[in-house]
DNA sequence: ATCGTTTATCGCAAATATACGATAATATAG
DNA sequence: CTATATTATCGTATATTTGCGATAAACGAT
């Protein structure tokens, strides 16, 4: 009975709130800034940058990956992650959308427009 | 040992983790859609618009208010909800800095810096 | 005061998320 | 092949989220 009803939604919407839960953690947040100010970085550092377990930190990147915002790629027994460019421009012209209209004008609230 | 430690970042991070999880439901994103689409929108407006009983649009409402995107004002025996437009207009700086850094230049992958 | 309307809150059940130690998997070096 | 290093996954405990019926709270109208 708690079942979130996903499928009452559109894909739309489905997948920009998809992509919201992934930034609705700070350590999540902290990976993506770490990664578009050094464009690259090994596994192990964002680690040592994080306050959090190695296999936690783990667990995050594989939701960052899983909405397709980062990428893994293989480097000997390491791992270089990096943005998806593609994809995160796609997430941010999205979430413009969302933003958008309140700027066209006025933007009434219920007090201004009732007195 | 699962609480979340939030206490570990910066208010910032948290800040903006905290918007991005009251964006990662898709009845929120539909009510914020539906309030920046109208500016101004009934209580039992949005609740006929969504696939949910209203104490849970009720409570999903109140997550939107609890981060500050709207606020409701009382009208007789019904609530009047609209946007918050100060707030939102934060929160739409402060989410343009996380996409920002991509759009630079590049954005080197692993690959391509690599190979 | 009582009634109907509207919305918020309470209490509960089920589903997810968070965190981490232990362990497996993968690759390199010797 | 063995040992070391690096990262992912498993198992588990706890916390949070989601959803809704029932109920309370607030208001206007009668």
């Amino acid at each position: 009975m708690a079942k979130p009803k996903t499928e009452e939604f559109t894909p739309d919407e489905i997948y920009l709130s998809d992509v919201a839960k992934a930034l609705s953690h700070p350590a999540r947040l902290r990976i993506m800034k770490i990664l578009t100010e050094m464009n690259v970085c090994m596994c192990g550092e964002i680690v040592d940058l994080l306050p959090l377990a190695q296999a936690t930190v783990s667990q995050h990147l594989k939701e960052l990956k899983r909405v397709g915002l980062i990428q893994g790629d293989i480097d000997g027994p390491k791992v270089c992650y990096c943005v998806n460019t593609d994809n995160l421009t796609k997430a941010k012209a999205e979430m413009e959308k969302i933003f958008s209209n309140l700027t066209k004008k006025g933007a009434l609230s219920c007090k201004t427009k009732k007195k």
